[in-house]
DNA sequence: GCACAATGTTAACGATGAAAACATATCGCA
DNA sequence: TGCGATATGTTTTCATCGTTAACATTGTGC
């Protein structure tokens, strides 16, 4: 019908399939594992067929990648606003505090997120600007002072990234009961344990 | 055939099926990731149908729990002989440096121990005497000496046992390169960052 | 306006976890 | 010693899954 020109990435027939199959992984997630997430049920759910999805992606794993990816850019997105209100030794604090917040409340996706990478490379050391991880590294390097070598800066943010996602894990895993280590997080994160004191 | 009255838990047809498919899966996990562990290849390897695994798990889950609990008995035995030559400060770090070279040994096993849990509970709290979350926190206790509260040592244990975790993690996702993880390890738990300066 | 590439569908395959019905080996007990 | 009950294992069957192959349709560019 009617030529709708529409915008750049206008797909054929179902609109953008590739987005909406993300869309709709990250929906099931909320309230369902990654490994009981099936590539038909997604589809299905989309109202395609379980094959279409292949014209999209190589395989399952691609796809899992993709929502992985979506799931990064979403942690990214949420430290970002804690980022912009303080800088340096609070700011650290306050990433943490949200990283387990982020992984608390997205239990599917985290795990997926880190089951899936997407890309290769220490991330701590080769993360894309605005990251989550580039973002920690960042506030470490202000924490720290110019002063600081390179060395420290990778040591103590691994030590940070390390505390909050061991302590997710351990909590989404239920090794650790959830309000006890929710309760513990600002003693575990404190100034002296991340190694600024 | 002549009365083999044999060991106590002597099994019926096949011998002790049920350590078998253990024993089998942990060898096959060895060289594959737990998703991809098949309830009908553990069964095939073993020489026996796939159902007759129903005679010892009510289903897929319940061995693989019982495989994770066989994992914790492993790390349990090798803490162990790590806490026999050390004790307080020197047997935390020794302890952390065991548990990650545990966890990058057996990659499959690991991720699988933390994906099926056996029993519920706290480990930290609740672990059996012997485990190894119970030895940490052991070890935390003696290092903070008497005068620490019990707050103060499930915090200090919490917080080494999420630093290792975290690390061990982050290097199997590959989110962290492996060689430099391995050798920032010491700094990492490093007295002051675990809560014991 | 038409060839062609992009996108989607249906049908089929082999593998998987699980249930049901059946077979047999071992043990407890008379 | 013999026998019935029970524990253990097998075969058959089913629905679901990821994936491939062959075919259909839609939109784009010359």
């Amino acid at each position: 019908m009617s030529s709708k020109s529409a915008a750049v990435t206008r797909a054929y027939h179902h609109g953008d399939l590739r987005s909406a199959l993300i869309e709709e992984a990250l929906r099931l997630l909320e309230t369902v594992q990654p490994a009981v997430l099936s590539l038909r049920e997604i589809a299905r759910n989309v109202g395609v067929s379980a094959t279409a999805v292949y014209r999209h992606f190589p395989d399952k794993d691609f796809l899992l990648g993709a929502i992985a990816e979506r799931g990064f850019e979403l942690l990214a997105k949420r430290q970002r606003t804690v980022a912009l209100r303080a800088r340096g030794q609070p700011a650290i604090a306050a990433l943490g505090r949200a990283y387990v917040r982020f992984a608390l409340e997205n239990p599917g996706l985290y795990r997926l997120m880190f089951t899936h990478r997407a890309y290769a490379g220490d991330s701590l050391k080769d993360g894309p600007q605005g990251s989550a991880a580039w973002m920690l590294r960042e506030q470490v390097a202000v924490a720290l002072g110019p002063a600081a070598t390179e060395h420290s800066v990778a040591v103590t943010a691994l030590r940070a990234w390390s505390l909050v996602h061991g302590l997710s894990m351990l909590i989404l895993d239920r090794q650790v009961d959830r309000q006890a280590g929710e309760a513990m997080i600002n003693a575990l994160i404190s100034v002296e344990a991340v190694g600024l004191g």
